[in-house]
DNA sequence: CATGAATGAGGCTTCATTCAT
DNA sequence: GATGAATGAAGCCTCATTCAT
């Protein structure tokens, strides 16, 4: 196992480890036993545990901008409406890979107001949200020009309620985790994404 | 000062200092100080730390579901797009006067995942959502039933994205707390509710 | 209730908790709760724990001695051999009835050895012993002279080790209590007395 | 130093320091300066407190068991009368050896009523008593088979006093344990191992 | 490089005692 | 006298981090 390999390997279990105890209740030990390796071997590869848990945080951040960014690159729709839905597809997508560590960005949430790294958390969350209602905006605006969508929307008000209802759909959804039909991720993402392509769309009679 | 007052008093304090410094940032010893008290005397009051916390955060859902409650009693709105507007009003409201413990909400949803009450606060923020969304969709029905939506919506997949589109306005705007004018939340949260009732509403010719 | 006998009811509450969960494992506060007072009136009564603990112990020194005396005083027995398994009957009969206080003596014991009041605490055993021990001496001496014990007996060597048995006895039947019949603490005490007596007796052909 | 001489250590400093303060004394403190480490490294070898504090005990039982074979394996004596002198001797020196432990053995009398592993405790104590017991009535049977002995003795009866009279001959010289002078401990278990002699030897005339 | 034994700062909590009512 | 709310000293224990091997 190479130097990248042994540190992604730590971060993984880390990863996996905060998400299930949640920072604080997560001790080097577990993860140093989680990853494989002793105790001291972690420390070469993280300062801390609190640079560790930074480091999940971009890749995190990475990971989904990844998500983002591959999902508009293939996205060869038609219209914009299409565009959207297929947008949205993908973050259900992503949402459903992974929701078992969903904790994680609550407790990157969290850090956002409390950790040692707290102010540069905020700025790359900042950074993140505004790259996803940057695509969103182009999205639109784009739907506008072409008279898809109704010219009168205030773009820039309305991208962080679409992006953020995706995050917050996601919570509840972890807040049903455990209880089997409790919630259903997709049909409740699809008809969030109808309402909203209804409010955009230029329309006619019904 | 009675019993009732000073449990009080250690609570807020307490929820300052969790805003602050996150719940595992925050030591017993802080929270007495910070409520003009003895180190001791908090467990007078309160078991130990985690309940103290639990306390909080049921203070939290209360005051929440009051502010909820108090919106809609109040509400004599005369069409059910303008009671939706006012409910959004209020949830703006709120947000705005408890800018500054914002991030004890994103406490909680950490909690919820890891701490010793997680199934008891999921539980709860469980019963919270519903009891908006129920808000939010004998709303919605209504304006259904007198013709002012489109009668074709699944009410009950839209009421998640709505309501955590709110919630998710306010963690943005927590982002951008500390930089003014960075994010404007009464615009965003005006443009969005624009957008769901132009998505709800039955079409007319634009 | 007067005063005397309120300070009985704590003295009484505080043994039998000491009994039960020891010095150390019984709190001011438990003990207010038993003896159906409030913690401060305590403080009235005695100078603080210790205080007491050792008050607590004085009077079951003084119960013991009274036992032993009235044992002898009443002991109109014709023989020394008789008077002898009088006083071991006594013992028995004290033992038994306090059974479940007898956890207290060990908490004594063992206070003699780091208690605050150990210097008095061993200061009062010793004594206590050598009343116990000066009984025995004036029976045995008093058998040696009438010829019924045999007068080349060390008789100070001897009583320790007796009245050690009587208490050691206990001990062991301490560590069966809650075992029924897993000790026969009378059987036990009578053999031991006949050998006793048997070693002491002048002898004549078996 | 190994982790056997290194966990033998931190038990021997807090033996001493449980013997001269009590259990409840003596704090995890003292006993790491007391050993000479860190505070934190009494927990690399005992779970804690409590743990340490059964771990000495069960030391001591060892320990006592071991006196005991010692004294029977090594004990090539013509008679019987000589065996029970022999094993007294034992004692006495076991004693007189760990004379400044001895109250620990009365932390581990009072441990059988209130610590938290009284049952475990008082269970051990049984034990040992068996054994020590068993080892005492082999000694006398055979003294019956070999008509030293009175053969109407009951044995099963007569041992716990034996053995407990050499325990409570110990509290006695405990009590005196900074007297000089004050107790004569071998005088005592002489003068008491004569008497038990006597009573169960065969009688002769004196 | 890898390790895990050692460390001690720091946290939570208990509880004997005080004192205002 | 009687009370119990308030206190803070003191204890047990965890765990991030270091460092010798």
């Amino acid at each position: 196992m190479n130097q990248k390999e042994k540190k992604e390997k730590i971060m993984f279990a880390a990863m996996a480890l905060f998400s299930k105890k949640g920072f604080a209740g997560t001790s080097m030990k577990d993860i140093a036993i989680k990853a494989g390796i002793g105790k001291g071997t972690t420390y070469e590869y993280f300062k801390g545990k609190d640079q560790l848990f930074f480091a999940t945080f971009e890749w995190f951040i990475e990971y989904s901008e990844n998500i983002a960014k591959k999902s508009i690159s293939s996205n060869e729709a038609a219209s914009c409406e299409e565009k959207l839905r297929l947008f949205s597809q993908s973050v259900l997508d992503a949402l459903k890979d992974s929701e078992e560590f969903y904790p994680l960005i609550l407790e990157f949430w969290a850090a956002s107001a409390s950790s040692k790294y707290r102010d540069k958390i905020k700025e790359i969350f900042k950074m993140f949200y505004q790259k996803i209602g940057r695509i969103l905006i182009s999205i639109i605006n784009q739907g506008i020009e072409n008279k898809e969508f109704y010219d009168q929307i205030d773009v820039d008000s309305i991208v962080p309620g679409i992006a953020g209802a995706w995050d917050a759909i996601g919570l509840q959804a972890w807040f049903y985790y455990e209880d089997n039909n409790g919630f259903d991720i997709a049909k409740t993402m699809t008809g969030f994404t109808d309402l909203i392509i209804r409010g955009l769309k230029n329309k006619q009679k019904t």
